[in-house]
DNA sequence: CAATGAACTTTACACGATGTAAAGTTGACT
DNA sequence: AGTCAACTTTACATCGTGTAAAGTTCATTG
């Protein structure tokens, strides 16, 4: 296994992600991390100073694995306002699943936790921006619903399109994640789209 | 104050809800309440199993407090579709503020708690219902979206009706209650009827 | 070749919250 | 006076997070 060689650090990444991902709404504990990871449960505090920064953290590495830059850089290549909605529901909503273990788990802290809270916005606004792009696109061409002011619109793509969201209708509706992008882009656009 | 004459148990409900009413965010815990109720931490394991069952309790007071069966009964009157809709997202979407607070915290637990797990499912189910007689009679009148199955709008309205889309537009976005209620028919509308 | 130091492990403990257990108090009703 | 129900008080078990400090291992370096 090449997990053994990874540096320590990595190898609890590794394992706090793997450990969300897999694990179906069971909580996973500091404990679990450490020992999915070879390590005691003290090395991880010697790597990260607690629960919330750990889980920060991995957000992070998941990012870096998954090359988000690259990938939101895909969507702003479309001409039209429509396209660029239909491009960025793609883009986002099927990066969602990628996410959704580790952001399960800070969503749940993030109650509590004030660091956990500041994490998840910081994430979260990033993710309302390329919302609001879309929505300026859309302005600009003129096929913005005109019942909707531009930041009415963005906060509405903002929440359809959150994690929330798509947790609902994956989970509790069972949708597969096809018809979940598939059905979520109708509607956005319906909605949006003048 | 008419509090103290009320029997041990309805003030232990009582508390409890105003407790989750203004705590904002701040955990709300049983000896919290229990002070709150002026009793001792114990009394209130007297009267409830445990910290779920209090606040599945708290949710049934809610609604008896609010009679949601006559609010559920005025939604059906409508004779359209389309009125139906608009109803349904005016009398649920008004009731959602009411049960916020206790919401909030049943969905905290339900990560760990099988119990508040069931009790939440239990009461939103019954929301979907709601919808899903909503999408009935706007198919009957032949005003359904054609893109989307029964199944396939009724789930999208149920996620749109969401507590937490709502807690996302009035708490992340800023929005009113009424920008709520009218933007969110707005949409609604578009999105779902042909 | 010893000495140093970094990266871990081991052991132990403090804290906060839920929940359990059991003995003591109070007041009404019989 | 005696009993019962509805509480209070005190104490303790359990779990998970986080802190503290001493001990181990091993590679580097003077």
């Amino acid at each position: 296994m090449s997990r053994e060689n990874l540096p320590t650090r990595t190898r609890i990444l590794e394992a706090t992600l793997k450990l969300l991902e897999d694990g179906e709404g069971s909580k996973v504990r500091m404990s679990d991390i450490a020992k999915a990871a070879n390590v005691s449960r003290q090395a991880v505090y010697l790597h990260f100073p607690g629960r919330a920064d750990l889980l920060t953290e991995t957000t992070r590495y998941v990012d870096q694995i998954n090359d988000i830059d690259a990938l939101l850089q895909e969507s702003r290549n479309a001409s039209t306002g429509r396209e660029r909605l239909v491009a960025w529901v793609d883009v986002w909503g099927n990066y969602i699943p990628k996410i959704y273990g580790v952001a399960k788990a800070l969503l749940a802290m993030k109650d509590t936790d004030d660091e956990a809270l500041t994490a998840w916005n910081d994430r979260m606004n990033a993710v309302r921006e390329g919302c609001e792009a879309v929505i300026t696109a859309l302005q600009k061409d003129g096929a913005l619903n005109p019942t909707l002011t531009e930041k009415e619109a963005t906060d509405m793509l903002w929440t359809v399109l959150s994690v929330r969201s798509w947790e609902h209708l994956r989970q509790d509706c069972g949708w597969s994640q096809e018809t979940y992008i598939e059905k979520t882009t109708i509607v956005l656009e319906r909605a949006l789209v003048a």
